[in-house]
DNA sequence: GAATTAATTGAACGTTCGTTTTATTATCCT
DNA sequence: AGGATAATAAAACGAACGTTCAATTAATTC
């Protein structure tokens, strides 16, 4: 046998990709075989190979695709010239929501970045780092405006990011907690972390600022 | 040939361990083969299976024990009768000091899980459960003190795990930062992070309690 | 110093891996 | 309708995998 009836490569490739997110995330990438990859997608394993001319090929592509969509998700909605507690927030929800609504690639892309080729790895890490800076960027302007009170900003926005990301290890969507539900409560941690202060913008001029320690914020 | 001059079983088996827990660190326990394991220790690959009968009780062994590990190291450290703020304090200095000082074992028991037969998996969650769980009961009994203040304990600990865990990801001994300064920023930012009031024994008898915003904690 | 036990080698087994090659069929274009 | 092209199947490749087995030598025991 040969071509089957109705196959269409874009169809085919777009159900590639899909099988191959969630079987890595589910059983790694090493432990995916190409075979089995195949059988999930309804073809033979050669029929792969017109897509992506190696395993890695096809790891690279969905990392690679992965962290451009975080950035361009978080140019979209990236406020500008909001102060940095608007910032932080909107990077917070930027973030939970993106790694949420993709829990399985989030996965690949942090967890398999150990199988890429020395120079692939390093285009993910300088995609990765940059989207970090954007994070560092918005905690800088706000320790400088003295509305934020952080020791480190590298530190400081590691931590944050760890933590946000940590969500998809244990969230399981239409258990306990909404997405809103978790990502005000990851907000109102956030800002306590930074030592967010009201902006205070009106009413008591020279009074002490209070900190957000027990305002809540909407998701 | 066979037996060699000098060989030693306990030896053998030790450093066995050890290059398992870095290989499999490096390149994922997928990835790394019995005889690249063995050319490590120096060593035949059958050679290993006098200690180990299968590839996966070797990664078994060395998550049990890295896991219970931790749980004796908190329980040897853990202060009894002491106040949830130094408790936590306890918590986060004993999980920063295992993580960083075994950050291949770390490393080894959080990736491989999926590479667990069901029920060795689950013995090792259970042991991960309970370990958390010391965290979750110290978060409690501040909220209940009025001493912290945390929206939700279970989603609070699973934040400050993962944000503490996270320290492996990026921290490299003998770079910018030490051990004791990583730690005394994390201190902050966790106690910032739960609303970490001073306990205000004496003095100001009913001012509004302070948060610890703008303290900082010796490592 | 012989018998026993501990530690290891070297070769082999069957299986599975990623990948390539070739042939075959469906679809599209003119 | 028929030639070009796209999409797949089927079979095969050599290499590498985890593991087993028998043979062999070092260390220990009596």
């Amino acid at each position: 046998m040969a071509r089957t009836t109705g196959s269409d490569g874009e169809r085919t490739e777009a159900a590639v990709r899909e099988a191959a997110v969630n079987l890595i995330a589910r059983y790694g990438y090493e432990a995916m075989s190409m075979r089995q990859l195949a059988s999930e997608v309804g073809v033979q394993a050669a029929a792969l190979y017109r897509y992506f001319p190696t395993k890695e090929d096809l790891l690279f592509t969905l990392m690679r695709e992965h962290m451009q969509g975080l950035r361009e998700a978080w140019e979209r909605i990236k406020p500008t010239g909001a102060d940095p507690t608007q910032q932080l927030a909107a990077y917070l929800r930027n973030h939970i929501a993106f790694h949420i609504e993709r829990r399985h690639a989030t996965h690949v892309s942090n967890m398999e970045l150990r199988s890429l080729s020395p120079d692939r790895l390093t285009q993910i890490l300088r995609m990765r780092t940059a989207y970090e800076k954007e994070l560092r960027g918005i905690l800088r302007d706000g320790a400088e405006a003295g509305i934020f009170n952080v020791e480190d900003t590298g530190l400081t926005a590691m931590a944050l990011i760890q933590m946000m990301t940590g969500v998809i290890v244990w969230f399981r969507p239409g258990e306990r907690l909404s997405v809103p539900e978790v990502t005000a409560t990851y907000l109102s941690m956030t800002m306590r972390l930074v030592g967010a202060k009201i902006a205070d913008s009106a009413a008591r001029p020279s009074d002490a600022q209070r900190t957000l320690s027990h305002f809540s914020f909407r998701a």
